[in-house]
DNA sequence: CGTGTCAAAAAGAGAG
DNA sequence: CTCTCTTTTTGACACG
């Protein structure tokens, strides 16, 4: 347990925490709690914040006794300390968001653009297989034209193109792994999360590995649309969306609410 | 208790 | 520097 005493120890050479700047009106706090007229709003001193952080730290839930102590320790009305406490939480609950949301957003942007490359180098691989497809072909054609004794299927232009089958599975394996890292880390977040009150989720682990570059670059809205619609099949392994649940889908993710605008998130947790 | 909101106080920005 | 305006922080409260 945190104790006052120590906690405030050297900074403020025994100074009491109601040193605040308008110390002064702190004799009012009796007089205003019993006839909580309208009191002008006082700040918490820096050291009565200190103490009531590492309190928070330690537990973030306030039990009477406790409440009681601290008020005691700090010269504040439990009240306040109970106060503090509530706004402390949904404050930390708050960021905490902010910080999924970015972890999310940053998946997802990876995603999107692991699977713009996938669409270059299908586009890339497609070229290379119609060329290689009209090279045989013209080849046929011209030993067709020398000798007609040897017809030959003019669709079999696949049996060897080179390595490039090789390529292309190497890739797709690396992807599967990147997917389904991002899907288990990102979706395992509705695991405690900020029940037990000190720690958070899966993002406060300390750095993740999932760091990504935010990209800012950003689809138009069709071309978002069909990435949607296009990652359904990219993500191999993922559950098909024949019989989604929509209404349930929060339930999987901790019950976090997106904008509507970001809602292509959803697209992978299908 | 969580959530949303208000409003005072503090911090920041910028013009003169 | 200081005055003013804007934005952010935070203590408090109401409601469900």
């Amino acid at each position: 347990m945190v104790n006052f005493e120590d906690a405030c120890r050297g900074n403020t050479q025994g100074m009491s925490f109601y040193h605040t700047r308008d110390q002064e009106e702190n004799g009012d706090d009796d007089l205003d709690d019993c006839f909580r007229q309208p009191e002008k709003k006082r700040r918490l001193s820096v050291d009565q914040v200190q103490f009531l952080e590492k309190s928070f730290e330690v537990e973030n839930k306030l039990e009477p006794e406790r409440k009681v102590q601290l008020a005691k320790d700090l010269g504040l009305q439990p009240r306040q300390v109970a106060i503090w406490f509530q706004n402390r939480r949904a404050r930390w609950k708050t960021k905490q968001l902010e910080k999924d949301y970015d972890a999310l957003k940053a998946s997802y942007d990876s995603l999107k653009s692991n699977y713009e490359n996938l669409l270059k180098e299908k586009e890339q691989l497609k070229a290379e297989v119609s060329s290689l497809t009209d090279k045989q072909f013209h080849k046929e054609n011209v030993s067709e034209n020398s000798e007609t004794s040897k017809p030959m299927e003019p669709s079999q232009p696949l049996a060897q193109p080179d390595s490039v089958p090789e390529t292309k599975t190497s890739t797709i394996i690396c992807k599967q792994e990147d997917l389904s890292s991002v899907n288990s880390d990102v979706f395992d977040s509705d695991s405690p999360h900020y029940a037990d009150g000190v720690h958070s989720s899966f993002l406060e682990t300390g750095d993740s590995s999932h760091v990504f570059e935010p990209d800012q670059s950003d689809l138009s809205q069709d071309e978002e649309d069909n990435l949607s619609k296009n990652l359904r099949h990219v993500v191999y392994n993922f559950p098909k969306l024949e019989d989604p649940v929509y209404p349930d889908q929060s339930a999987d993710c901790g019950n976090y609410e997106f904008p509507v605008e970001d809602q292509a998130l959803w697209f992978w947790s299908y």
